[in-house]
RNA sequence: GCGCCCGUAGCUCAGCUGGAUAGAGCAACGGAUUUCUAAUCCGUAGGCCGUAGGUUCGAAUCCUACCGGGCGUGCCA
């Protein structure tokens, strides 16, 4: 099914066809755009399309537009109630109310599929987010970036896209090692001796938990008391990252956010995929030694300096393990690379990007979005993160101060790209009027409607065809919430199409708003049956759209409140 | 030094591949409920779009310089 603005375009492109020989132009390459204008006055849908032509032509836009809206008129006359062109060359549109009552049908017969896009058979996209450090609980920045990333791979997903979510496990190398120390400073400290935790270590407390269900655990332990410090400290790791992971995964899970697959870096290294990505490298000449080290050339693609991926006691640098993990989701069929990272990794794109460019995958193959930091203001002061300091905000402590649901809806209502300010006192006094409860409450007073809506035996029934629609769209209010429950399509494909799960909660709010409104004007249950029906029939459809849309973003469409 | 993000209403932010009179929420102020949930609705007020130049029919949007805030700039992960 196509969208309402697909099929606009379709439109104009067939009338630009017609005129094109006039003008000698080509449509080859030319994107039709079609917008939404801010006023009403300038119809539904608009496009600026003969400013395009005539730019690149030098001819005058008002008489494309004008030849263009004379053809326009003849191919159509369902769609629009009428066309109109305004100087300088502007053609904006406005619906029939015969396509607004078609289109409003087609959300009552498809449900919970309205919107959705065909099955995509060729992408496979791989979408890579939070993964944290398992060197501590999940904090609020992981918070958002999970609400980002599980609500893209739910909007890429409902648009047709095969999405895998995929969790790395940074479960090797210096930091864990650190954590393994850590944790048994905290043991010798637990057992009575008066040691000093070393400054480099893990100051958090919770490493004091993981401690004690070590030395709880009675025949882990007695296996690690009779090793030398350096042995029981991998043992110690990798039982406190089992740990972690697991209270991580147990977070995610309360922040309804569940991949489909958590990989080990450490597993990664044992397998010969770092053997491979060198090798291929090397075959494709991205390599050379120096010094006893071993370089990738990524100044070729754009990076300040060229980056050693071993070093000169042969180990392998961090860029060289995530290169053979990066290689790795290719091997896997992947053909759609997308990471979502932290503003720190940033340095990175240019060389993962060359990497991959060199071992032969396309630029575009390979997608990063950096999730922005959270400051988190408290009294208005910003509180100072360090995991190592062990003074942070964890999610968990997030979902308890302020729910799930507002906490997503907050994370999501902004660009993922910039900064954000939360203001936890706010965010904990606000909790009444957050706007994600004006969305769920929208809900609960549709569910409400139906509720009572039984009691007085008016009940839609299963024909729906028997339902006179023509009752509808009579005033301004029902026209507006149609106007806009049949944009749904187009803001998910927008939203897919640009990586901006916040344009659902802006449509969200926008379906909420003009919902109030309407129930405000006008009731739903009146002595009327036949409008009676009619309305529920438009208030069901709009239930429909809030569910689908809250869903993709994970938040709750509650039955009451 | 270099790179990136940000600077728009009192606060939090949309708008940024140039387009029509710069928007929303919150806070402030004034109003609305005998009827399906007032967690609602209506109205008022609030702006040198950081500053200065440039590009053009047209700039919050593009270019240059500068100012301010933040982050990064490891053979750590």
């Amino acid at each position: 099914m196509k969208t309402v603005i697909e099929r606009i375009k379709e439109i104009t492109k067939s009338g630009l066809k017609k005129i094109s020989s006039k003008y000698n132009f080509s449509l080859d390459g030319l994107d039709i755009e079609i917008e939404i204008p801010k006023e009403e006055k300038y119809g539904d849908y608009s496009t600026p399309v003969a400013f395009n032509l005539a730019r690149s032509m030098n001819i005058n836009p008002f008489h494309v537009a004008r030849d263009l809206l004379e053809t326009l008129n003849k191919i159509n006359r369902f769609f629009f109630k009428k066309i109109d062109l305004v100087p300088p060359g502007f053609i904006n549109f406005f619906l029939s109310r015969k396509f607004l009552l078609k289109e409003l049908q087609e959300i009552s017969s498809q449900k919970g599929n309205y919107g959705k896009a065909d099955k995509d058979r060729e992408d496979k996209i791989i979408l890579e987010f939070v993964s944290a450090n398992p060197t501590g609980p999940l904090n609020v920045v992981s918070a958002r970036a999970a609400s980002v990333g599980d609500a893209l791979g739910n909007i890429l997903q409902f648009r047709g896209k095969n999405v895998f979510k995929e969790y790395y496990i940074n479960d090797a190398g210096g930091q864990v090692d650190l954590l393994g120390k850590s944790v048994l400073y905290r043991m010798k400290q637990r057992s009575g001796k008066r040691v000093k935790l070393p400054e480099d270590c893990y100051q958090g407390e919770y490493l004091i938990d993981v401690a004690t269900e070590i030395m709880k655990d009675k025949s882990f332990y007695k296996k690690i008391k009779n090793l030398n410090e350096k042995e029981s400290i991998e043992m110690i790791r990798d039982y406190t990252v089992k740990s972690i992971v697991k209270s991580q995964k147990k977070d995610l899970k309360a922040f309804q956010v569940e991949f489909d697959n958590w990989y080990s870096e450490n597993r990664l290294r044992k397998s010969k995929a770092i053997d491979e990505v060198l090798d291929l490298l090397k075959k494709k000449g991205a390599l050379y030694d120096n010094e006893g080290k071993v370089y990738f050339r990524s100044t070729s693609f754009g990076d300040e300096k060229d980056r050693v991926m071993v070093r000169e006691d042969g180990t392998p640098t961090y860029f060289c393990v995530d290169s053979a993990y990066h290689l790795d989701k290719f091997r896997r069929g992947f053909t759609q690379v997308i990471d979502l990272w932290g503003p720190d990794h940033h340095g990175y794109i240019p060389r993962m990007k060359g990497v991959l460019q060199s071992m032969g995958f396309t630029e575009d193959s390979f997608q990063v979005f950096i999730v922005q930091q959270v400051n988190l203001l408290e009294k208005n002061e910003k509180i100072q993160m360090s995991k190592r300091a062990g003074n942070f905000v964890l999610m968990r402590d997030l979902l308890k101060d302020i729910g799930k649901d507002a906490a997503r809806f907050f994370f999501l209502h902004r660009t993922l790209n910039s900064h954000l300010d939360f203001d936890m006192e706010l965010a904990r006094k606000q909790s009444d009027e957050n706007p994600v409860f004006y969305v769920q409450y929208a809900h609960a007073r549709i569910c409400s409607i139906f509720k009572q809506a039984e009691s007085q035996k008016a009940k839609l029934p299963k024909d729906r065809s028997k339902i006179k629609l023509d009752l509808l769209a009579e005033n301004k209010e029902e026209i507006d919430l149609i106007k806009k429950l049949i944009d749904f399509p187009d803001t998910i494909r927008e939203a897919a199409l640009k990586f901006q799960p916040g344009l659902i909660t802006g449509y969200l709010l926008t379906i909420a708003q003009l919902f109030h409104k309407f129930y405000t004007e006008h009731r739903v249950l009146t002595k009327n049956k036949s409008l009676t029906l009619a309305r529920l029939y438009l208030v069901e459809c709009i239930k429909i759209i809030l569910k689908i849309a809250l869903d993709l973003i994970g938040i709750k469409a509650p039955e009451k409140m």
